[in-house]
RNA sequence: GGUGCGGUAGUUCAGCUGGUUAGAAUAUCGGCCUGUCACGCCGGGGGUCGCGGGUUCGAAUCCCGUCCGCACCGCCA
């Protein structure tokens, strides 16, 4: 046996006992005639003592031992003479009477604390070491929890958790796929799956009713903070539901897992159709903690001969409360900031409402007191506010807008980690122009139904059928989404049809679909949530790799194992493939 | 594919308008220390300044290229 107890448990009522701990040494503290150890599990930290009274031999031993080592030691509790309030431990120590070198240890190369001296770089390659520290360690205690409450919530709710094939076929919709190549089928491909969703469909065609899935994803496109290239969703559908059902039951999934997570019981959600998220927000998933929305002025504004404005289509202001005061400086640091190439604006307005009802702006020359004051009716500005003015084509200038608008919610500091503020974005548009492959495309994925009423318009004005897919933004977080699904053959033959597939690419890609259609597919409907964007939000976190174990860096790359890799010639000749890259 | 920031001791960083032997903290090693718990005190060792090229009498510092890391844009049905 190598422990009698954790590191973590023992206690004052604990004195006397005889008890054999195991684990790693956190520190060691020398005082001259007495050592103490500080001995660390995943459990805890408990102090051992060693001095005069130590046998000889065993006081010889400990002096060959440091940080990291995994030891064993057995004596007796007792009460310390000195205590230490700040942990649950602190009024005991172990009297050691003997020690046991389970496992020595190199100096590590960053020291496992709370605040490592660590940078990034050096705990990812040396992840299992990082992972020894409390607070990369209570993540995914965190992850593992909510798994927990996603799998016993569901299950009471009699879904059927079922796995599906990693090992999947290639489609071009969508993003970039992983290939794997087979070996017994020369010259052919695998593809991992983007996400399980025609397995789930048909689930619901094989009479499952409920499926979820706390499952692995993979997507080869270029990472992000939020993004890496497997990635974990719980994915979920539902047969002879319509998008309201998805709605409350997933609604409910997350009210409670932000009940028994974090102990915050959530309102109910409100519900955004995309075209107002878009109009009032210029973002398709809006961080609702703070208003600060949209204003159009642009009829309001135009043929006071400020041509900018003038020749804009869209002239968009937001009113910061309170920011009258911004100083020149700053407002041109924000005019400098959307004018970064990563928001790519010209220019920016601003109007000042002073306190004493005067107007300072930008535009001075063009627009006198008067028109500033409709302006200021126009955005809800009141004296002290700062007005800040976009303009340009729509589209373009709606997405600028919004990352103005979320850098002055972060100045003013509206974007409180501890409040959470999820809605429905619904309505989504069914397709989406591609203005490179000069066709629509899927703007969720090409299973989703339109809207009924809608049907109408998909051969004359496609691009405004509306879908009946959903999303479920939390702070400005996409956390999930999901549709009703098409579940009709002619109806899923139409929409490969608009998206530009032939029939037999159609056919060849999704035949197995099509024909499970024609025996009594149920209508049905489901929605996927990102587990590691929900896990990195409850843990206050905004990178998922702090709720990864064994994370990807940037480029794809685990510096830790190194891989990818290339693979030996005798690999490549079993599977028949030949490796020439391409000239750059 | 693009933009920005960064790469200096084991680690985190300072130094960067060119100029003595490249510093600090921490880690590490040695000595002293019987109630520490971020122990304390004294001392020591530790550097391919990412790499390559250029400018210069002289480069960690300036220039060019390149590699790597991070954030973001494109991309992510």
């Amino acid at each position: 046996m190598y422990r009698t107890h954790t590191c973590g448990e023992l206690r004052l009522e604990h004195q006397g006992t005889e008890t054999t701990l195991a684990g790693w040494i956190q520190r060691k503290r020398e005082l001259g005639g007495m050592t103490f150890v500080d001995l660390r599990d995943r459990y805890g930290i408990t102090q051992l003592v060693f001095d005069e009274n130590t046998a000889p031999e065993v006081n010889e031993k400990l002096k060959g031992l440091g940080r990291e080592f995994v030891i064993q030691a057995k004596g007796s509790v007792r009460e310390r003479s000195s205590k230490n309030k700040n942990i649950p431990t602190g009024e005991v120590e172990i009297e050691v009477k003997e020690i046991q070198i389970l496992s020595p240890s190199a100096v590590p190369p960053f020291t496992i604390e709370d605040e490592s001296d660590g940078g990034d770089e050096i705990r990812m390659k040396y992840r299992y070491l990082d992972l020894r520290r409390n607070p990369v360690r209570e993540n995914m205690i965190l992850r593992s929890k909510m798994a927990h409450a996603i799998r016993s919530y569901l299950n009471d709710k009699e879904f059927i958790e079922t796995e599906t094939p990693v090992l999947i076929k290639s489609t071009p919709e969508g993003a970039r796929d992983f290939v794997v190549p087979s070996r017994m089928n020369a010259g052919e491909f695998y593809a991992l799956p983007q996400s399980p969703q025609v397995f789930k469909q048909l689930l619901m065609i094989a009479g499952f009713d409920r499926y979820y899935q706390i499952v692995k994803c993979f997507r080869d496109e270029d990472l992000r903070a939020d993004r890496q290239p497997e990635f974990t969703q719980i994915d979920c559908e539902m047969a002879f539901v319509d998008q309201e059902d998805v709605l409350s039951n997933f609604e409910g999934l997350t009210k409670h897992l932000f009940e028994t997570m974090k102990g915050i019981s959530l309102k109910d959600f409100p519900r955004m159709p995309y075209a107002e998220a878009m109009e009032k927000y210029g973002s398709d998933k809006p961080d609702i903690r703070f208003g600060m929305t949209f204003n159009d002025i642009t009829a309001l504004v135009k043929g006071k001969d400020f041509k900018i404005f003038d020749d804009a289509e869209y002239i968009v202001g937001i009113t910061a409360k309170g920011a009258a005061s911004y100083s020149r400086k700053q407002l041109d640091a924000l005019t400098k900031y959307v004018q970064r190439p990563q928001v790519g604006a010209k220019g920016m307005v601003y109007v000042k409402c002073n306190e004493d009802g005067t107007f300072k702006s930008s535009v001075d020359k063009f627009y006198d007191a008067e028109e500033l004051q409709k302006w200021a009716a126009s955005c809800n500005a009141e004296a002290g506010d700062l007005i800040l003015v976009l303009s340009g084509d729509k589209a373009t200038t709606q997405v600028q807008m919004c990352e103005l608008r979320l850098e002055m919610g972060r100045q003013l500091e509206l974007m409180d980690k501890n409040i959470f503020s999820p809605l429905w974005v619904v309505d989504f548009p069914l397709l989406e122009w591609d203005d490179e492959l000069n066709r629509y495309h899927a703007m969720h994925h090409p299973f989703t139904a339109p809207k009924p009423e809608d049907l109408d318009l998909l051969k004359t004005a496609p691009g405004e059928v509306r879908a009946n897919a959903y999303d479920l933004v939390i702070n400005g977080v996409e956390i999930g989404g999901g549709s009703v699904r098409i579940f009709d053959s002619e109806l899923q033959s139409k929409m490969f049809d608009l998206l530009g597939f032939t029939k037999e690419e159609a056919e060849a890609q999704f035949g197995f679909l099509m024909s499970a259609f024609k025996y009594g597919a149920p209508p049905h409907a489901g929605i996927a949530f990102g587990f590691d964007r929900l896990a990195s939000m409850f843990a206050g976190l905004n990178s998922i790799r702090d709720v990864i174990a064994f994370p990807k860096n940037n480029s794809g790359r685990d510096v830790m194992i190194d891989s990818p890799s290339q693979i030996a010639d005798a690999q490549l000749d079993e599977l028949n493939l030949k490796v020439e890259l391409k000239e750059k």
